[in-house]
DNA sequence: GCCAACGTTGGC
DNA sequence: GCCAACGTTGGC
């Protein structure tokens, strides 16, 4: 079973990192995506695929790694029943958090969603993309 | 705070 | 099923 990874977007606001680190192993609900495309995204996710957390808005920065521990399954938020949640619990904050402007310059990343579709708050990481970006973290 | 981009809704 | 109007997101 091969590893897929992604990028969740998160208004810190809402729900940053830390409050995902708070929520420890036992995790926390990633729902209120009401967007179709990032749906498609959540669905697709399985059980130990790894995100990347990125604020948006403030900071504009990937701040950390989360991990799914439970797959799909219907957002109870959602009255219409059309959308899905995900489980995830924290991994790790990156050491050096990655800003969309580094990213924005790195010209291997360019094709990402995250630049392509600033909207979108669920996108796949192609696993070269990770790579890149995991290398760039530790600088 | 503004505005561009884009997704969704509803009238026809 | 089309498309105008509207709402939301997110970068700047």
């Amino acid at each position: 079973m091969k590893k897929s990874y992604w990028l969740l977007k998160s208004e810190p606001d809402v729900w940053s990192i830390d409050q995902q680190k708070k929520a420890g192993v036992k995790g926390a609900e990633w729902d209120g995506v009401r967007n179709y495309q990032a749906a498609k995204n959540l669905k697709a996710m399985k059980k130990g695929d790894q995100c990347f957390f990125y604020h948006s808005n403030i900071g504009k920065e990937i701040v950390g790694v989360v991990e799914i521990i439970k797959e799909a399954y219907l957002d109870k938020s959602d009255k219409t029943g059309r959308f899905v949640s995900v489980k995830v619990r924290f991994l790790k904050k990156l050491k050096k958090p990655i800003k969309l402007e580094d990213i924005k310059k790195n010209k291997e990343l360019s094709h990402l969603s995250l630049i392509k579709q600033s909207r979108l708050s669920v996108m796949p990481i192609d696993s070269k993309s990770w790579k890149i970006l995991n290398n760039t973290s530790k600088i």
